[in-house]
DNA sequence: TTTGTATTTTAGTTTGATCTAAAGTTCGGC
DNA sequence: GCCGAACTTTAGATCAAACTAAAATACAAA
């Protein structure tokens, strides 16, 4: 399918995830590690995305699950992205773009006893 | 904006009117014919979208507007675009993932002016 | 200038994509 | 076997994109 193709790579947080696992295979943990603003539970989803449409593949590896873009799949859409990533402003952008297009509930604070002060 | 173009192709919807005006420029009117599903309103916002990405540019022609694609806007992906659209099952494909990703109010029957029957 | 045709814009509605939180799964070490 | 760590899946919440309907704009012809 190859129209899920161009979906995938229509969201900023899914272009996000392809540019840390571009240089490098990684892990789902180092994926949400890099990604502080979002649940490890968000970044699965989004890695199973871009697994549907065949823009990245994975592998068990002990109790980890590692993961890797199949630049191949990408074709000419690869240079663009690569060249999109060395605009200087290009983490401003993104920063901007995840912030205008965030849906869902925010964060909630740790549940944290909910004891606030005595009793 | 790079970004833009990638979530301009990113819908079918858009993806539709780029193949409506790829082999020759149109007039807005033209392309809403060719999209019996959606209003005229629809259409004119998505040409917008368009527009804003650079992927197409408009002129006025006397009372009617002209619309055209702007191939050098695309770079590559013009060629994966078309090949997209050799396939036989394309518009199949197609009509499928405009439902899918349908918004909004569907279509209420023209106001034929309420009176059913007398009174 | 009135009327009609073509198109854009505005205000309001709907719904799927994107999220959170929590429960479930899998694997390794002890 | 049990516990923790890594990850996925499910159920539910939120919100902006994609729509409609209708009002506004622009231009031509009569």
């Amino acid at each position: 399918m190859d129209a899920a193709l161009l979906a995938a790579i229509g969201s900023p947080r899914r272009r996000e995830i392809l540019r840390l696992l571009w240089d490098a295979e990684q892990t789902a943990g180092f994926i949400h590690q890099a990604m502080p603003d979002v649940t490890f539970g968000a970044v699965s989803l989004q890695l199973k995305i871009l697994v549907d449409a065949g823009l990245v593949e994975s592998r068990p590896d002990a109790q980890f699950r590692i993961y890797r873009v199949r630049r191949e799949a990408l074709g000419p859409v690869a240079a663009m992205l690569e060249a999109m990533w060395t605009d200087a402003l290009w983490g401003l952008k993104l920063k901007a773009e995840l912030k205008e297009s965030r849906r869902g509930p925010r964060p909630r604070r740790r549940t944290r006893q909910a004891t606030k002060g005595h009793r």
